[in-house]
This record gives structure tokens, C-alpha cells and sequence, in this order.
RNA sequence: GGUUCCGUCGUCUAGUGGUCUAGGACGUCUGGUUCUCAUCCAGAAAAUCGCGGGUUCGACUCCCGCCGGAAUCACCA
């Protein structure tokens, strides 16, 4: 079956790594199934539109790589894809409904309802509207809402991860389907728009699955076959056991991107949050998961989001890209992610720098903390070099013999590159008796002073003849000063 | 409170009655990779399978009860 389903979200904000799975999983079945992958924007709550959210939410679903079949933008047969554009249709539906019996206007005010709901809370019964029901009800005119007539009965149904369910009568009741303003709410509104779209897949939170009975008996008034249902559960805060929301300071999706996240870890790391393909594969490509992803697979309890197993995948993501596809094809990626140091810097010379430096980074955003030395001439803290646990047991007067006999093999070098600095390299630890911790600790700080750098003789490589011996001279004088 | 869902290492999970003295991954710890940091490799610690009954020759897996957690009960989605 060709699953047509759609991702729905409301425009209040920006679309954060807690509810971002109930996109990932529908696009993933659509693809897989040949089917479509709908955007709809229901922005049918005007007090909580944001101005801008929509194209917060289509940013975050371009950079991940879900492209929509249909929706804003691009249009399609069942145009518009804003359900403020298609406001009038709700009305049509609804006074088909009221033209059955199965919905009524509804002529009570705000304060008698409350005091419907307070005079049932004291008496300590469940409050349901349809206890109230008006016993006559007027013709609908603007201004007033439209209450579905609700058939409570037992209902059992199927949802595609939680497996099949049942409510009771008493948790449907007379749902409100057009608003006073005149458009509709959320409840009526899905069931017009996915039938007339033709959505056969529906995936949702779990919070949903206490209103589900009142959906099926909305299908049933209509007529209309029920979409497969798809309850998705929530994504846990780091602590605690409520779901992530923004409080928790649940951050935006493409926010990771400004971090060097990128887009391939967190659709790997987002889809893999609840759901597994049975073998002990970590790292999805899309494609994979598009072949792997099954519905009844997704987990069916809340899974804790954690940001240290991203980072992890992302270094693992980072390193697949280079390997397979090469620094060139990779290093675009990296731009904006540079120290401000390496502005003038070649594009060549960065890519040198990426070469050697890539397989330890985490995120993007790591290169401006790890390559300062291979753009500027780092501080030359002689202190720190001292300090170290390995120099500290030498004097100063053997540092500076150590590296004048150093830069004296350097220079010596014709031909510079890592495998004729890694034989000098090696012929002086012969030569001067000295343990590799002690010569290439020296050479290393006195290069890049630094907390850790790639191995030695790439990163002398990259830096150059010229740069690395200026930079030992300076270290050599610096300490000769302090032997006076 | 009513209704509903969920419950395996710290975390994400594998597991559909015997192959589970419970497997993998992240994280943690140890060792190796000529210096550092990381990668990579090897190894370790880490789950009385929420608890209690039952069914069975045998239960993490089936049944019942309990406990714990969550969701929902809007003219929000």
C-alpha cells in the first residue's frame, strides 16, 4: 500500500528535537511505500500564531532532508496547504453534519458551560458537555459554535505501535467543531483536510490517543474509512520523566546546525531515538532508513533524548563523509565554522588543515577551538611549556640544546613533507637519546602551545618549513632569556 | 478523581516459552596505537528483566493482581 500521509504542525514557534519524530517517521513510511509526504500548516489558532514560524518549519525539514511531495511552496492537487485558506470548506462539512443530525450550533455561553463543569467537579461526576445538550437548538449563524452530537459507545481500534486499543463511552462527548471565530479547531479540522487529501497514515504524539474515540466517531458520522493510526511516543527531558519540551530547554533543530551538527547524525540519531530495524546497526544513511523503517518496530515507551550519543554520532558522521567522499567534497561543509584567524587563509591550505585534524571533531564548531596555531602564532607561555609533565624534568639549558639540534636537522630538509619530517624526527630521538614524550612534547608545544594537536609530523607538515622553525627560534630565545 | 498508555544495564535498545549464566550501542573505567587530544583496537564494571502470585517440565517472554511513571479530561494543537 502507498502510504499518503502528512506532517502537520501548528506555526507557534520553531519545530524542536521533541517533536520532530512525528515528521521523521511519516516521511520515512511515505518513501518507503512510493507514497507522499504532505506538508499542511494548521494555523487555526490565531492567539497562538507566530509570525515566521512557518518558515522556521520548513527550514528545519529542508535541512534535514525531509522535502514535502505537496504543501507551501510547491503547491499540489489539494491546494491551499494553510487550513486558514481553507476555512470555508470546514463550514460545509460541519453543516453536512448538522443537515444529519449529527451536529448542532450551539447557543450557550461561556459562563453557563463553566458552570456546567464546576457544578459536576463539586458533585464529583465526570463533566461531558453532552449531559448539558441543549434540548433546542437554533439555525447556525456566524458568531456561534458548531458542537459535533456525539454516539458514546465502546470503541476498539488499531494503532500501529501501540497495537490495539479500546476506550469506553465516557471519554467522547460533544466536541466542538467550528469556532466562535468561525474556523475550526484542530479536532474537526484534520478529519476534513486528511480525507479530502487522501491521507491514509495518521502519525501523531501519544497525547492524541485519548481523543482518538472521539476521531473514529467523527469518521463514522462521515462515513469515511479511518487512516492507519500511528501513535508516537514522547521524547523524555534529560532529567525527570515529562516529555522534552521547550522548558527543558529543548533546543531548536537546525540550532544544532549553528553548532556543526549535522543533518545526516540528527535524522540518524532522531529516527534511531524509539526505533531499531532488529540488528545491531548504529549508523543509518536516509536511504537505509527509508529501506528499514517499519511502523511496528517504533518503540512504545517514552525514549530519553541524549545529547552526549548525538555528539557521538555526529563524530561518527564526520568521519564516514570524509572517508567516503573525500576532504574536497566534504570541506564545503565547513565554511562559517573556521577561527576568524583562517580568513585569509586558502581554501587549499584549510583543507590541510581539515585533512588531518577531522577524525577527532565531534561537531564543526570544534575546529574553531582545535586549529587556532595552524592560522596564527599562538602565545608563547614558556610557563606552560615548563610545566609540562614530561619537560619539567629536563633543565632549561637541555631544552634549548634540544631545540637547537632540532631545528638545526629541520632546516636541513629539502623536501618537506611528513614522511621525510617523520625520518629526521625519528633520527633524533637517536641521536639526542631522548624519549619520544620528551622531543615531540617539546616540538609539539613549542609549535602550537596548545592542549593536543594531530601527530607530529603531519602537523609540522601542514604548518610549514618556515613557520615551524621561526616558531622554535622564538621558543629557543624566549627560554635563553630566562637563563641569563 | 475518571479514562488510557507505558515499565530489560545510568541512557537508547535486542529479546515473541528452552540457544539468556540476558546481546549490542552511548557513557564510565583499564590497556594498546613512538608525545598530547581524539580516532581506532582489545578488555572490564554495569540489568535479581518494576513487585507478587499463577499457568508450564521450563517465563524477560503467557494470565491475574499490585506498584510506579506518563498522557488526557479546552471554542490549544
Amino acid at each position: 500500500m502507498k502510504i499518503i500521509t502528512r506532517f502537520a504542525p501548528s506555526p507557534t514557534g520553531y519545530i524542536h528535537i521533541g517533536n520532530v519524530r512525528s515528521a521523521i517517521y511519516p516521511y520515512l513510511a511515505a518513501k518507503q511505500s512510493d507514497g507522499k509526504f504532505i506538508l499542511r500548516i494548521e494555523d487555526t489558532d490565531q492567539a497562538r500564531y507566530v509570525e515566521g514560524a512557518t518558515d522556521l518549519i520548513m527550514d528545519t525539514l529542508k535541512w534535514l532532508g525531509l522535502e514535502w511531495d505537496e504543501g507551501p511552496e510547491i503547491g499540489g492537487p489539494h491546494a491551499p496547504y494553510f487550513q486558514t485558506q481553507r476555512k470555508d470548506l470546514y463550514l460545509d462539512w460541519a453543516k453536512k453534519l448538522i443537515e444529519k443530525g449529527r451536529a448542532y450550533a450551539d447557543p450557550t455561553d461561556s459562563d453557563t458551560i463553566q458552570g456546567y463543569r464546576d457544578a459536576d467537579n463539586a458533585k464529583k461526576i465526570p463533566y461531558l458537555y453532552r449531559n448539558h445538550r441543549p434540548e433546542t437548538t437554533p439555525d447556525w449563524q456566524p458568531g456561534m459554535p458548531i458542537r459535533f452530537k456525539a454516539d458514546p459507545k465502546p470503541r476498539n481500534w488499531h494503532d500501529e505501535v501501540m497495537g490495539d486499543l479500546h476506550a469506553g463511552p465516557e471519554v467522547q462527548d460533544d466536541i466542538i467543531l467550528i469556532k466562535k471565530d468561525g474556523l475550526p479547531t484542530y479536532n474537526f479540522a484534520h478529519i476534513v483536510d486528511d480525507f479530502l487529501m487522501g491521507i491514509n497514515m495518521v502519525a501523531r504524539g501519544v497525547e492524541y490517543l485519548s481523543s482518538t474515540p472521539n476521531y473514529l466517531a467523527l469518521y463514522e458520522a462521515f462515513g469515511i474509512d479511518q487512516p492507519l493510526l500511528v501513535s508516537l511516543p514522547h521524547i523524555l527531558a534529560p532529567t525527570g520523566n515529562k516529555k522534552l519540551g521547550k522548558r527543558d530547554g529543548a533546543k531548536s533543530v537546525t540550532e544544532y546546525r549553528k553548532d556543526g551538527v549535522l543533518p545526516e547524525a540528527m535524522l540518524n540519531y532522531l529516527a534511531c531515538l524509539g526505533w531499531n530495524d532488529g540488528t545491531e546497526q548504529e549508523i543509518y544513511t536516509k536511504d537505509e532508513l527509508i529501506k528499514k523503517f517499519s511502523l511496528d518496530r517504533i518503540q512504545n515507551s517514552g525514549a530519553r533524548y541524549d545529547e552526549v550519543k548525538l555528539l557521538w554520532m555526529n563524530g561518527q558522521w564526520i568521519r564516514k563523509l570524509v572517508d567516503e567522499q573525500g576532504i574536497d567534497t566534504f570541506y564545503p561543509r565547513t565554511a562559517g565554522f573556521w577561527p576568524d584567524s583562517a580568513a585569509n587563509f586558502s581554501d587549499d591550505y584549510k583543507k590541510q588543515v581539515l585533512a588531518i585534524i577531522y577524525d577527532r571533531l565531534k561537531t564543526l564548531s570544534d575546529l574553531r577551538e582545535m586549529t587556532g596555531y595552524f592560522f596564527a602564532d599562538p602565545t608563547f607561555d614558556t610557563e606552560q611549556l615548563l610545566a609540562n609533565k614530561f619537560l619539567k624534568k629536563l633543565s632549561e639549558r637541555e631544552l634549548v640544546d634540544l631545540l637547537n639540534v632540532s631545528i638545526e636537522a629541520l632546516e636541513k630538509i629539502a623536501d618537506w613533507n611528513s614522511d621525510s619530517i617523520k625520518e629526521v624526527l625519528n633520527d633524533l630521538l637517536v641521536k639526542t637519546n631522548r624519549k619520544p614524550a620528551e622531543l615531540f612534547s617539546l616540538i609539539r608545544l613549542s609549535i602550537s602551545f596548545a592542549p593536543f594537536s594531530p601527530a607530529l609530523d603531519l602537523t609540522l607538515n601542514v604548518l610549514g618549513k618556515n613557520v615551524v622553525l621561526s616558531r622554535l627560534n622564538r621558543v629557543k630565545e624566549a627560554l635563553s632569556l630566562d637563563n641569563q
